[in-house]
DNA sequence: ATAGAATAATTTAACATTAAAGTATCCAAA
DNA sequence: TTTGGATACTTTAATGTTAAATTATTCTAT
């Protein structure tokens, strides 16, 4: 994270905004983290119930594409979200390579329990911003996401 | 990531920015890692010998603080670089709880050769946007990451 | 039908990350 | 000056993360 670096007016304006992307998006995950917390989950793992919630049960190699994590890690989350019987591994129909990874009762519960909450603090925490400032870095960050 | 959540307005148009928000900065860590993957360094090792290039020896508590990390964590990037002779830790002058962290020779070399293509990889990514659209992106940012 | 390539999940090794506990040192108040 | 609290770094335990290797299964071209 540079301050200060001694470039032309392009690169100086390229890393001020870059800089202050960062900072934001770190400052919002801290604390969206909060909300999840009490609840002894970890960033992935609650990332992986909410994938579970909105998008049903899918197979790991799903989860790692819609997550953007390696296969390696999917693995270890779900082994502990299993052991706290908040996900199952079930076989899959038609592939025996594959298995399927579905929300249990407690793991649809608890989920659904700390959406409203987390919703409510991405809204709090944008809220700084108007209405159309939102639309504006929607579109901004949409470019820029999508850059080679 | 929920890309929809039933809510009201407010909710839709602050989650949708704040997806897309999350999702350019994770493409433009993912982008720029590849200019220091060459030489076998980590996002934290680059981000300290960075950190130590532009703002000077530190001690290891300063440079928690600055890169937004935890001080046991901060122990073991520094053992990591110091394994590759990159940092030295030296004995602060006036208090024996404390220690200094610096550049080495090879290390100021490395980081010195690793930062203008890293610059030119963010100027490259933000490119996709205007000078107006990047000074836009940077105050909606700057006021999004100092929220409480 | 079968060999080889591709796919799916897991395992392993190395490093990252945090929280909490531990050790050493400094500072300030009694 | 001594005691208690604060500070600085390290260590430990648990989880996360990736890349690479492994195992099992499926698919495809012959």
């Amino acid at each position: 994270m540079p301050t200060k670096y001694p470039g032309d007016a392009d690169e100086v304006r390229a890393l001020n905004a870059y800089i202050c992307l960062l900072r934001a998006t770190e400052s919002l995950l801290a604390k969206s983290a909060q909300n999840f917390r009490g609840s002894k989950l970890t960033a992935s793992q609650f990332a992986m119930l909410e994938c579970l919630l909105f998008q049903g049960p899918m197979k790991p190699s799903q989860l790692a594409e819609k997550m953007l994590k390696s296969g390696g890690n999917i693995t270890m989350v779900i082994d502990n979200l299993e052991k706290r019987k908040l996900v199952q591994r079930s076989p899959h129909a038609s592939d025996r390579r594959a298995i399927i990874i579905s929300l249990t009762a407690p793991g649809n519960e608890l989920i659904e329990s700390l959406m409203p909450p987390q919703v409510a603090c991405i809204k709090d925490q944008m809220a700084v911003l108007t209405a159309g400032e939102l639309e504006t870095l929607r579109q901004l960050t949409r470019r820029l996401g999508t850059a080679q």
